[in-house]
Formats: structure tokens, sequence, C-alpha cells
DNA sequence: CGGGTCGTTGACCGTGATCAAGTAACGTGG
DNA sequence: CCACGTTACTTGATCACGGTCAACGACCCG
């Protein structure tokens, strides 16, 4: 089964007409390896994608160098959302390792938007899904410390990858180096290193390789404050199918 | 006029019946004091709001006392979207000052949903708008020094007034003090005193009471790197009205 | 082997936090 | 009209978290 379409279906069921509208997302496939870049800031922002495998990332540059990434993909997930509402990109996507994706043009949504308030209902939570997820990271990084923001960092991907991965433990793969890591929470690679080391020796975390296990949940989740945002969305107000 | 609608008409023109739909979301009105909280964090989030007449803010407390504020609010936003995803509020909305709010139920998107394709379009573009410049306050908390926040925060309130305030200047009125201002940059109150102070002194902008005056745009700009992402919407892929 | 990427560790430094005191503006009540 | 309390802003002294710079080690792949 597609991704997105087991993603999606962790919220709500779907009529054969609403499943061939997902599956439209997804007729179209593209391979990149890599640290290849998928579009930059200021293209013109034609298409949307779908993740289908490997994880990817979207930053954002400054002139002098510093980066911010601002947003994590994963399987499953669509890219793009934030561009649509402007002709060119405002963030640079790259793969995180060797990836498929799916694109599809803008225009697609609009077909969705006319013949599935349903599905349109669900697109909708699902974008200020994320718009809630922003404001916790950005109080993550507006005032947590470093270890603070990295427990939040391991608690969010794991909530995520357990929607998409029924049985996900709290061990999982996170290939993403620590320059990657440090320009997601604001810190320097450097920092980052010592602080995932201190949060080993304290138990709170075990790494092998760049499998991540953790250790002490409870802690992490009072350290970080966190929230699961993704295990469920409220439904109940959604137009009938 | 409604400043609902002349935040949305900004973007695209409106049928009568679009324009009825919008004008049942402002059917009830409520006042509410300086400091009044709205709503708090936990408490079902039945109602979205329209704010029709002074600033309002959405924060996210820590227990510790630290508190970030994620979205400030102006007349003609709408207000509480990124909860419609759950079933209870994920941030605390508190007047800035003595101001206006029109509550309508969730369940008025969902007649939008069915009957106005092209209403929903604008929605939805929005809050994926909104997403956009929530990534670029993510890349200022994450990796800006305080007088670079601080550019950016003042920035982006004039973009954001110039929308529904035809003729506005670079002057304005910014009725949020010191603390406020500290926790939408991260900062402390002390520091944005500093910075402000300092910031005045280079000549980048002047203070008088409330009101703040950005002298030198060009140089603010460059050092925030700011992009206005309110002044246009891409809505060539819009359905048909 | 050699070269590249990635992670670790050490020494030092700077931005912005913390703590504290003082000032200005304002409304309140006597 | 002044004494007062409150709130907001400013300024100074000190501190610490995390940045910067640099060196080294581990690992992988050619």
């Amino acid at each position: 089964m597609s991704c997105l379409i087991e993603k999606l279906s962790y919220y709500i069921g779907f009529s054969d007409a609403e499943s061939r509208h997902i599956a439209t997302l997804e007729e179209d496939e593209v391979q990149y390896q890599k640290y290849d870049e998928i579009y930059g800031v200021g293209e013109e922002a034609e298409y949307l994608f779908v993740a289908r495998k490997g994880w990817l990332y979207s930053y954002i540059d400054l002139p002098d160098g510093r980066r911010q990434i601002v947003k994590i993909v994963h399987p499953g997930d669509i890219v793009g959302l934030p561009d649509i509402a402007f002709a060119s990109a405002t963030s640079t996507l790259k793969a995180a390792e060797d990836c498929t994706l799916c694109p599809f043009p803008k225009t697609k949504l609009d077909v969705i938007f006319r013949e599935s308030p349903r599905l349109t209902a669900l697109l909708f939570t699902i974008a200020n899904r994320d718009l809630a997820c922003m404001m916790d990271n950005l109080r993550a990084m507006g005032r947590m410390s470093a270890r603070e923001r990295i427990a939040f960092l391991l608690l969010e991907l794991n909530a995520r990858l357990k929607i998409s991965n029924r049985g996900m433990t709290t061990t999982f793969r996170l290939p993403l180096n620590q320059f990657e890591i440090g320009d997601a929470l604001g810190l320097t690679h450097t920092y980052v290193s010592r602080t995932l080391g201190a949060m080993e020796d304290d138990g709170l975390i075990a790494r092998t390789g760049s499998t991540v296990t953790l250790l002490k949940v409870r802690e992490l989740v009072d350290l970080a404050e966190f929230e699961d945002r993704y295990r469920s969305l409220d439904t109940t107000w959604f137009p009938a199918a």
C-alpha cells in the first residue's frame, strides 16, 4: 500500500473515490541520491511531492552560511505545502539519504477541493496540525536549553515514525548527521556531539551507529514538555463522506 | 466593512455567496479587556475567532515560568486554526489590549468546504502561508542574533499591518511591552531594552511612547534577510468562482 | 594505503541571561 | 494637591551556556 494512504487512513477511512483522488498524487515517481537538492529557494514552485522512500529536509539559508532546517520529511509526508501560497519556493529541499519522491502539480489539489470536502477537511487539518507542531518547535528554539531541544527532536521524530510504522518501538534509525541535527535545533554540531554524549552518559538515550534508542522516555518527555500531536486528530467536525 | 473581508479581498474577489459565507463567521461579537485570557491550553477548542479590534497573542508556557509567544494577532486575522486539529487548545490566547472578537464554531468551516471550493483554496493557502511565516520565524529564533530578531519582528508586523491598512507607513503603534516582545523572540525583557536602545542610537528605528518608526528600512531588511510573505499570494491555481 | 566525512574533545570567548537597583509615568485615594 | 503603589523601562555588574577554533580519531570507500 502507498505510504501516503497508509498515513492518511490512520486518521479516517476513505471511500473508493477518495482513495482514487489520493492515488493521483502518486502517479509519477522520481529517484534522488543522498544530498541531492530537489528544489531551491526562488525556483518556481509548480510541483508538490509525496515522499515515498527515504528522509529529506527543507532548510532556509542565511547569506553568511548559517542554515536552519525547518522541516524533516519522512515517507508518506506531503512536501512543499508551505510553498503553494507563493509563486516560488521559500525553502530548499534536500535528500538526507537516497530517496524516492512522487511529484504532482498544485492543480490536483484544486480537483480535491471541488470534489471531496471530506478529504479537503483532512488536508486542511493536517496543515493546521503542522502549524501547531511548528509552534511547539518555536517554543523549543526560543525557550529551551540544548538538552531539552534534543530530547524534543528525538521524541517528535519517534512520534511521527509511529504513525506510518505500526510496531515502532523507541529504537529508530536517525539518518541525519550532527551538522543537520544542529541546523534543525539552532545548535552547532560541536555542541550536539557534547550534549548527545552527556545524555548517553546519563542513561537517557543509547546510540549505535545512526540508530538511537530512547531509554528513559518518561524523563525525556518531562524534559521537553513533549505532547504527541500526531497520535490523533479531531475529525468529528468533518463533512460526511 | 468587516476587517476579515477587507483582509481576504486583498487577495481575491468574492461572489455574493462567498461574501455571505465569510459574513457568517462574524455574526457574534464579544469584548475583552487588556490581559484577559480568552482560552487556555487544554480547554475544549470548540470555537475559532475572527479578531475585529485590538491586538492579541497566543503563547505556550513551560512549567518553570518560561513563555513563548507563538503568534501575534491583528484585526482581521482568524485565530485558533492550529487548534482545529485537536480536541483541546494547544496554546493560550490573551488580549494584548482591549479588544473585540467574533467567535464561530468549527463546523462553519465544514459548510465552506462543501459549498465554496474557491474560498476553501484561499483558507488553505493562508494556513500554508502562515506555515511558511512560522518557518521564517523559526530561522530567526534558531540562527539570528537579538538585533536581527528584533529587526525581523518589526518588519513582519509592519508588513502585516499594511495588508488591512492601506496608506500604512513605516510608523506604527506597537501595543506590546518589552516582556512580550522578549517572549515572542526568545529574549529577556532586559536585553530587548538594551537592543532597542542600541538600534535607536544607531538610527535604525525611532520610538515615541509605544509607537515605532522604521527609519532605515533597507538596512533592517538586510539585517533580518526579510521577505514580505503577505504582499501577494499565488492564487492562479484556485478553482473558478 | 590515502583522502573524505563524521564524531569527539579541549581551550577560550562572547552573546545574552541573571540579579539588582534605580527611574519615569500613571492612576488611585486621602 | 501630594503620598502611594503599580507597571514599564533602563542601566550596571557578573555569570554561564553554547559558540568558535583547532586538533585528533574512527570509519568508510577507492
